[in-house]
DNA sequence: GACATCACG
DNA sequence: GACGTACGTGATGTCC
């Protein structure tokens, strides 16, 4: 087919897709001959995923891949200096260049390049080709230097945000039609490109100059009637220097081509090329996907031997591939015996559970599987119902148990002494959950080992710790997704409804799974120096929150379900005022409705869009706009604090009480939190109401039970006792060994002024700049907390710095070391990986305050997790049981009459918790409140 | 499922 | 020189 009108022509980056593979995947490599192949794999991976989302009206006709032949292009004639400041190209991705053109030819997509130009003077011509010619054109890229070519049938498309950049964005991003787009950048210019521009002339200044003269021409020409002089006097002595940044930034749409837009139609892939090519990579993964998408068989790629380890692994003994066929069902107890007698040669074995619930305190055992060497692994079924015959009809199978398992009572009975077994390691990813199903059925497991926290303490701040996610990145295998067994939504069964047959293959494969992950992770522990971690912070963690979940708080109903009645007759009356103020009626929990009344109908000022382009309706607009008095604003902050109590605590909690036990048991995630602290969910027990009088009372429904107390011991200021400690403050460490009010102690540094009598004012500015020292201060963030101007702001941290100067040596110390080594460390040894550290943009601050935060956040997680750990054994014997942990807080529920002995005890612990490890310039001090309800003890 | 909002330390 | 910014979480409701 000729191209002409109706034609759709995608003209993709093909630079921009490398780079960003390269930087979006650790450096992956061939495992036959250790080639680099991590850029490749992403481009691939890209490529099909951009292929695939081809459909509908918006499918090309034409498409092709441009790339830059070299970095030497005519630009560097006419501008020696054009990129000269671009990083040396990394070792490992040149060699990948000629392979993501062999992988975009094997996709059977044009590929063209072109010397002495740049792909984007490819693309300008072919768009000016397709537009002559009567099409369309959609460039998939996000480089603003091709913005200039958007509008009359051409637009972009940012392929990972999935975001289409027509000629109204890129107004917004250059102030300017496209058209003007090279005249703005060529004064403004570029430092990632090294061009020169107009010195302190910025995107913003050059919009404006070029709405007011044109083009860049006719702003030289008149520079002399500019009215400010510094600027003036730029345009004139920076004239030459503007017109060569033109010329470097105008994209040349006449490159001398021997493609022809009638050679760029879209064929289908050719299958054998295709999958020849992604086994060549041996890209198991994706080829299985290709595969699977093109109806094609997938091709068979050897597993590498022994002889030729990755480079960046640690060498693995041989390994059979994972196969799901090959797992066996073990249906009786002979079959189950001969599993143990192996295990008890090997001293280890993995475990994994499969249940009713991800809620293990109300979850029913399906069956357990076990694995004692990569590719050996069974399945042992008990709790699997019987499959409806098909002419019965009966989709729901029935509560028959289906034929050939064992009894519950006898796997248990035979299993129980080796999961007991001392000399045997059961290793689990996340094996809390195994833990506690085992333990309700008086199965108690010990010793364990957990991939899950392995990966927590080898990688935090790199990827993420569940199954899935370690398996296809460092396994390369995508597991079988539960969602194939179970399906999806209203629809979903649970695990007794699964074929068992079909059981067999994800269960055990999940064994299989965690047995390589262990193997794998295991020596690496002590070559990353975290065995200690692991040792000491991880792996002895996990029985202590198992019995705190299992434990669970007890939670009065009535008191909440009373709240509730309250709150909804209040938001009912506020939601009548709402609609009177506002003269109509609407939804008061859609902040999009909100915006539109608020500014567009009743014309306040201060709407601020973002960039989904809403109105921003957040609480801190709303209240500048209630303190000018306007009462709707004020009645609507009113009613999203009592909807907010009702909907997430008063409503939501009740359904979290077990009916059997009639408390509520959280489950801690371990790995949620990359600076080690613990997250909790279903439900989150740390976010319970607190700073408010009313969404305080929501505490008094966190009961003791008659006889008992609540008992709750906080540390005090314990993040900032750990900056003074690692940033070598010595009158902020002093002050805390004097017991000093810190924040008064702050502002009468700052400030001179007394503590005695001062202004609360003034502590409370203090206390702001202490919190934000720990964020990573900024001069912006304190203004807007303060709610003063940012100078103000700026001069307060330069004062700061001024007077704890050893504040701004440890950022700039901790931003050094994290640039250099890619993790930052707590003083306990954790590691928090920051790989965004070294990357650009408004990214690199983001990570920078981050990776300040997190020694002292981290460390001060540490302490509470040394506490907890110690904490079973130091109240051996009390009658008391530690429930909840709140970062900072741990809430216990004790005796009336042995209160005092267990917070002399507890307090001891956590007070000694850094001891013997870190001994700290400063106390850890803590405080202990008691109560019958949670409000009262806190 | 993304986004906005808001609860906690 | 401009840009966008406090750190770490989880749950809920709206809207597409």
């Amino acid at each position: 087919m000729g191209f002409g009108k109706g034609c759709h022509l995608h003209l993709i980056d093909g630079s921009a897709f490398i780079f960003r593979a390269y930087h979006a995947l650790p450096p992956l490599t061939r495992k036959s001959d250790g080639l680099p192949i991590g850029a490749v794999a992403g481009f691939c991976n890209m490529l099909f995923k951009y292929v695939e989302g081809w459909n509908g009206n918006d499918a090309p006709t034409h498409a092709a891949v441009i790339f830059d032949y070299s970095s030497k292009t005519f630009r560097n004639e006419i501008y020696p200096e054009y990129k000269a400041n671009r990083p040396e190209l990394p070792e490992d991705l040149r060699p990948q260049f000629p392979l993501t053109r062999e992988a975009t030819r094997a996709f059977n997509i044009a590929c063209i390049e072109r010397e002495d130009y740049e792909a984007d003077d490819i693309i300008a011509t072919l768009a000016r080709e397709a537009r002559e010619a009567g099409g369309r054109v959609t460039i998939i890229s996000s480089d603003k230097d091709l913005m200039q070519l958007v509008g009359n049938g051409v637009e972009m498309l940012d392929a990972m945000k999935n975001r289409r950049i027509g000629v109204d964005e890129v107004v917004e991003k250059f102030g300017v039609k496209p058209d003007k787009v090279v005249d703005v950048q060529a004064l403004a210019g570029d430092s990632v490109d090294n061009i020169p521009g107009a010195p302190g002339i910025g995107v913003k200044t050059a919009a404006l100059l070029i709405q007011e003269y044109g083009d860049v021409e006719n702003l030289l020409a008149h520079a002399e009637e500019i009215k400010q002089p510094k600027r003036r006097q730029t345009l004139i002595d920076k004239a030459e220097q503007i017109r060569i940044s033109r010329k470097l930034v105008e994209l040349d749409a006449h490159t001398p081509m021997d493609e022809k837009l009638d050679d760029l139609e879209v064929q289908d892939p050719k299958p054998e090329e295709l999958l020849t090519f992604l086994a060549q990579m041996e890209f198991r993964t994706l080829s299985k996907r290709v595969a699977e998408k093109l109806g094609a068989e997938p091709p068979v790629i050897p597993e590498p031997s022994a002889a030729a380890p990755a480079a960046d692994a640690a060498p693995l003994p041989e390994q059979a591939p994972i196969d799901p066929e090959k797992y066996e069902r073990v249906g009786d107890a002979e079959a189950l015996n001969r599993w143990v007698e192996v295990i008890r040669e090997r001293g280890c074995v993995a475990v994994d559970t499969e249940t009713t619930s991800l809620d293990e305190m109300v979850a029913e055992l399906v069956g357990i599987s076990l694995c004692v060497e990569p590719g050996q692994a069974c399945y042992i079924p008990v709790g699997h119902r019987a499959v409806g015959g098909e002419a019965a009809d009966d989709l729901f199978g029935s509560d028959e148990l289906a034929e050939g398992q064992m009894a519950l009572e006898e796997a248990l009975a035979i299993l129980k002494p080796v999961l007991e077994d001392d000399a045997i390691l059961k290793i689990g990813q996340n094996m809390k959950y195994d833990a506690k199903i085992f333990a309700r059925h008086d199965v108690a497991v010990a010793p364990i080992d957990d991939t899950m926290l392995l990966s927590y303490a080898l990688n935090a701040g790199k990827h993420g710790h569940g199954m899935d996610v370690l398996s296809e990145r460092y396994l390369d295998h995508k597991p079988i997704p539960i969602k194939s067994l179970l399906g999806s939504g209203k629809a979903a069964i649970t695990f007794d409804r699964v074929a068992i047959g079909d059981a067999v293959k994800y269960a055990a494969e999940d064994a299989d799974i965690t047995l390589r992950l262990w193997q794998l992770f295991k020596p690496q522990l002590h070559r990353a120096r975290v065995t200690t971690v692991y040792e000491t912070l991880e792996r002895p963690l996990v029985p202590v929150l198992a019995e705190m979940e299992m434990n669970g708080v007890l939670v009065d109903r009535d008191t909440l379900s009373r709240m509730s009645n309250a709150f909804a007759q209040k938001m009912a009356g506020l939601e009548a005022e709402i609609h009177e103020l506002a003269g109509e009626n609407f939804n008061v929990g859609s902040p999009k409705q909100l915006g539109e009344i608020l500014f567009d109908k009743m014309g306040l000022e201060g709407g601020k869009k973002g960039k989904t382009g809403a109105y921003a309706t957040g609480a801190d607009v709303l209240e500048d706009l209630a303190a000018e008095g306007h009462a709707l604003p004020a009645r609507v902050l009113d009613w999203r604090q009592l909807s907010k109590l009702k909907s997430t605590y008063t409503d939501a909690l009740q359904e979290h009480i077990n009916p059997e036990t009639g408390r509520v048991h959280t489950s801690y995630v371990q790995t949620g939190a990359n600076t080690g602290r613990l997250a909790s969910t279903d439900p989150n027990l740390q976010n319970i109401p607190v700073r408010t009088e009313e969404g305080r009372r929501i505490r008094e429904a966190f009961v003791a039970p008659e006889g008992k107390v609540m008992l709750s011991l906080d540390y005090s200021q314990i993040e900032l006792r750990i900056l003074a400690h690692v940033a070598g403050l010595a009158e902020m460490k002093q002050a805390f060994r004097d017991g000093l009010d810190i924040h008064a102690m702050t502002a009468s540094e700052m400030f001179n002024v007394p503590i005695e009598g001062m202004d609360p004012m003034v502590r409370r500015q203090a206390k702001a700049i202490n919190f934000g020292v720990i964020y990573g201060i900024s001069g912006f963030g304190l203004a807007r907390n303060l709610r003063i101007p940012r100078s103000e702001a700026q001069g307060f941290i330069d004062r700061y710095f001024e007077r704890f100067p050893g504040i701004k040596a440890y950022m700039d110390d901790t931003t050094a070391f994290a640039k250099e080594h890619g993790y930052v460390q707590t003083l306990f040894g954790r590691k928090i990986h920051t790989p965004e550290i070294n990357s650009k943009g408004p990214t690199a601050g983001f990570a920078r305050r981050a990776a300040i935060n997190a020694p002292i956040q981290g460390a001060a997680a540490d302490v509470i997790r040394r506490a907890m750990i110690r904490m079973p054994a130091a109240i051996d014997g009390l009658p008391a049981k530690m429930l909840l942990q709140v970062h900072d807080e741990l809430l216990f529920e004790v005796d009336a009459d042995a209160v005092d002995p267990v917070i002399a005890r507890v307090k001891e612990v956590m007070e000694g918790a850094a001891e013997p490890a870190v001994k700290l310039d400063v106390p850890l001090t803590v405080d202990a409140g008691q109560g019958a309800n949670w409000a009262e003890a806190h």
